[in-house]
RNA sequence: GGGCCUGUAGCUCAAUGGCAGAGCAGCUGACUCUUAAUCAGCGGGUUGAAGGUUCAAGUCCUUCCAGGCUCACCA
């Protein structure tokens, strides 16, 4: 954890922290891995004394390019145009495709603690005229853009190509244009049928003045502008540009050689792989960003993105896994240490920034969150699937104490998350089901284990668990029946396996009928049906 | 083909060049009302391979092998 830390030791002065993304379509939960690591950055700054401004732009100018997104009928007219242009898909009030897409992304900020002080849309930038000394720039320096993409990235453009794209007057599409003739004040552009493969443009041509929102610059420049524009000085960046030759490399030598300006410090991070593969919305494997939300709260996803160094990719397989349990209890474990409560085993390198920085709140007071009472995530969920448990009495109970309004807050929110666990994402081993028919594993009773339930079974009726618990013991050892014997026994005949839930609230739970017709019948279970299934 | 990352116990990961470790899982035992809890204990390794530097290499250098991601069209 120490590289924020580190990174916060190594600059000097004010600092400007910037990130922006283009709002595409759909995100999973690994886009969330670069704001984090954003604002893991910002408050390092900030704890260390600098005084930091973080922003987070949204390249909405950008052209649309993801076919399988729109409607059918709509990849005609809108592939190429700036998503921005581009109406809602979802009638759920948005003013654009890109207000959508990117709103929802950024209203998970908020409940990861992430805030940035400003945010900026690129289509709101562009009118005000801040962006046009940048265009101006590129246009006259159109020769040293060519021949930096060409030495960078072995990109060969056209010696006419300048590195500005115009909004087609006609058709209004960005992706489909080219400027071939830069007077000093207006460009000449076409907007073609066939320049990319993706789009198709309506032929217009022309003379205009690209400013003031008539024209964008490509996507490497406006970054490198960006820098520019706003002082920025830290922003890190996802490996598919930070890679050599790459976007970063071009719009480093960008802000460079155009904007005479040094870039930003970079800090290039890997991805979330999901079960050793790359997450991909389109391919079905990682739920969207706000769906893996709904088991992993925020302090925990915090931890997950934080924990290892920036470029190290992240191997998390919540898929019939305890990937996710475990990450509670790493958490928990932070906690404990932090608070000056004994943990087991050692800790991880920095542990305590891992904690802090993991936290929602950057001004919470990390002692007291360290010292509240957080229930163990597996034993929640297992709780959850005990018939008629009261869970938060049961955690008051295991507290001592009655939980504050905060810890209640921990308890519903781990509650919620035990539910989507369980539902989506759990092995089988860790869901418990009482088995409609006797289980084949009843076969592996012993003589007095059977006799113990056929006793049981006399005994039986509508009663609380903690009847139920108390009945148990008392029939057990009334019989000479180790307890521990005597619960095998029940969990062999009710859920197949050797063991289980609080007996007593078990048996509660069911319908006393069943309970008794059950306990008959696993008691009269002939050991040899086990011979099969290899019975101790 | 270029770049980055990874390879250490079954799994997830540690180890300023200085005796290879932890958690989880597993196994054994204890427990007369927390029984998937709690407590005690145990096993588990040619650190991907081969060379090199060093008194000393999981760590540094070289070359391989394997896996992953990424770029090479646009953003």
């Amino acid at each position: 954890m120490e590289w924020a830390d580190e990174l916060a030791a190594r600059v000097s002065g004010p600092q400007v922290v910037n990130d922006s993304k283009t709002p595409s379509g759909t995100v999973h939960v690994g886009s969330l891995r670069g704001p984090v690591i954003l604002d893991v950055i910002t408050r390092a700054l900030r704890s260390s004394g600098h005084e930091t401004t973080l922003l987070y732009g949204v390249d909405d100018l950008d052209a649309m390019d993801a076919q399988a997104l729109l409607t059918p009928d709509a990849v005609e007219r809108y592939m190429g145009v700036p998503l921005a242009h581009i109406p809602d898909q979802v009638e759920d009030g948005h003013a654009s495709y890109a207000r959508h897409h990117a709103q929802t992304f950024i209203d998970l900020f908020a409940d990861l603690g992430i805030r940035p002080d400003r945010y900026y849309w690129m289509s709101d930038i562009y009118p005000t005229g801040a962006m046009d000394a940048y265009i101006r720039a590129a246009l006259d320096r159109a020769h040293v853009v060519r021949d930096l993409y060409r030495r960078v990235s072995n990109v060969q453009h056209p010696d006419t190509w300048h590195p500005v794209l115009v909004i087609c007057e006609t058709c209004g599409k960005v992706g489909t244009t080219i400027v071939t003739k830069w007077d000093g004040e207006r460009v000449f552009y076409e907007c073609r049928k066939d320049l990319v493969q993706w789009a198709h443009g309506c032929g217009t041509s022309g003379w205009v003045a690209p400013f003031g929102g008539r024209a964008k610059l490509p996507w490497n420049l406006e970054w490198a502008a960006q820098w520019s524009l706003f002082g920025v000085t830290i922003e890190p960046c996802g490996k598919d540009l930070a890679t050599a030759g790459g976007s970063r490399d071009r719009s480093d030598a960008i802000a460079r050689e155009v904007f005479e300006r040094e870039p930003p410090i970079n800090v290039p991070y890997e991805f979330l792989n999901i079960g050793g593969r790359k997450m991909s919305t389109s391919k079905g494997r990682g739920a969207a960003a706000h769906r893996i939300v709904d088991a992993i709260p925020p302090e925990q996803l915090r931890t997950l993105f934080i924990r290892p160094r920036p470029n190290h990719a992240i191997e998390f397989d919540p898929e019939g896994t305890d990937a996710i349990p475990r990450l509670f209890d790493e958490f928990d474990k932070l906690a404990d240490a932090t608070a000056g409560r004994p943990v087991k085993g050692e800790l991880p390198p920095g542990y305590a920034s891992v904690f802090r920085y993991a936290l929602r709140d950057p001004a919470a007071d990390v002692e007291a969150e360290a010292a509240v009472f957080r229930p163990s995530f597996s034993h929640l969920a297992f709780l959850l699937q005990v018939p008629g448990a009261d869970v938060p009495a049961l955690m008051t109970a295991e507290k001592g104490s009655g939980l504050t309004v905060r810890e209640r807050e921990i308890l519903d929110e781990r509650i919620a998350a035990a539910r989507v666990w369980l539902d989506d994402y759990a092995p089988e081993r860790a869901r418990m089901r009482v088995q409609e028919t006797l289980p084949e594993a009843a076969g592996e009773l012993d003589a007095a284990q059977r006799m113990f339930l056929a006793t049981l079974a006399e005994e039986a009726g509508a009663r609380t668990g903690d009847a139920w618990q108390t009945q148990i013991f008392a029939t057990a050892a009334s019989g000479g029946l180790a307890a521990g014997k005597a619960f095998q026994a029940l969990y062999l005949a009710f859920l197949g396996r050797p063991n289980g839930p609080r007996a007593g609230w078990l048996l509660a739970g069911l319908e006393p009928g069943f309970v008794a017709r059950r306990l008959r019948e696993a008691a009269a279970a002939d050991a040899t049906m086990a011979g099969a299934g290899g019975a101790a």
